[in-house]
DNA sequence: AATAAATTATACCGATCGGTATAATTTGTA
DNA sequence: TACAAATTATACCGATCGGTATAATTTATT
């Protein structure tokens, strides 16, 4: 790892909570040199532009979080305990994920939707992995005979996350972790009630 | 109505997509002289800085939309039929509101939480009234026995908000509707299975 | 129509924006 | 340790930022 690589690993280390907090419009290159202690130069240096910064810092981000989610999981065997695990990484790191800005998909997103173009196609993509990867879950669980086969994986990971978002919007709009709890709670009884193999309460068969 | 108050009210009109739409930080007050084909004497003698502009432009945002919303629900007379609409107003009017950039309290509050304070304290206090509307549908509800007397009204206000804003995020992140519909569909599910007074399902009492 | 008041347009302000050229410094190699 | 290359600091660029003073214009009143 050569001096430069470091260095720009530091740039995007310092950067990533500041433009998660302000946002990349309000964020300036006289920001980045505070949160590095650098100079243009070396920012410069590393980087072509405020975009590339931007987007380094976004990809960083999400890594991450996804890093941390599937350390997470890691130790847990069967598909219902993974599922209930990742609700469960939320309710531990809520604080450390809102004192960085909140989740970095969220404000991206919603900046860049309409006018900040290069960086919404990344956020397309980490969310359209986010779900394949919560979908992976749910398949697995199809197989091995813990969640109903009818079920649409697919369509569940996207609830999931739906749920996980507008959670965390509410939450950190109010300053008040109880509605992500709330979604955290929900997303667990349709665990339970709705994608699990209950054979006695699925579908009300009463035969096989 | 004055000269001076019809041009302070067309600023705030053609401005409010603007904010909507490039955010707080992102729109510039040649942004707002382009909407509006006024100069920056017409916008500055109505206005006295840009922070007035963005706060009336939220405050504008907020009370068009819950009017729409209102207006939605006007010929509904019970409870259940109006919470229905609720979610059918987001259904039937979801392009329009992803066209002017989204949901006005979605972006002022992603954009504001952690830096733009003047903006957060209004933000809260429009969820806190969306929430305090939407509970006392659910509480006239419980009166004329159409919800269950056992549900916290307030609750399940927020639950709805959070997944509206959930499905409205992920929608628009996506460019794709089904994930706003999936929510509205969810929340439809929680007013017949939970909310509802089903007196034969409810709480399973065989009596009175 | 004359005129005072209210409103809008123009021209400009210092500060800050993202970005660059180049000088100073640090790094790796011989 | 000498020296070339890579890296970082400094100084500056034009453009744009939000904001203001003032001139031109429009409005309302008589």
């Amino acid at each position: 790892m050569s001096k430069a690589e470091k260095t720009r690993a530091f740039i995007i280390e310092r950067s990533a909570p500041v433009f998660n907090i302000k946002g990349y419009s309000g964020t300036s290159l006289n920001d980045l040199m505070l949160a590095t202690g650098l100079t243009k130069g070396a920012i410069y240096g590393n980087f072509k532009d405020k975009d590339e910064v931007a987007l380094a810092v976004f990809n960083y981000s999400v890594r991450r979080l996804n890093k941390k989610l599937a350390e997470h999981l890691s130790d847990k065997t069967n598909t219902i305990e993974k599922l209930v695990a990742y609700t469960e990484f939320y309710r531990t790191n809520w604080r450390r994920i809102f004192d960085k800005g909140g989740c970095p998909v969220q404000n991206a997103s919603v900046e860049a939707d309409d006018n900040i173009l290069f960086l919404k196609k990344h956020v397309q993509a980490s969310i359209k992995s986010w779900a394949a990867n919560l979908a992976k879950i749910i398949e697995s669980g199809k197989i091995n005979g813990e969640i109903r086969k009818d079920i649409i994986a697919l369509d569940y990971a996207y609830g999931i996350i739906s749920m996980v978002e507008g959670g965390i919007f509410l939450s950190k709009s109010m300053n008040n972790p109880r509605f992500l709890f709330a979604a955290l709670d929900r997303i667990i009884t349709i665990i339970h009630t709705e994608i699990k193999n209950n054979p006695s309460t699925g579908h009300k068969r009463t035969h096989t």
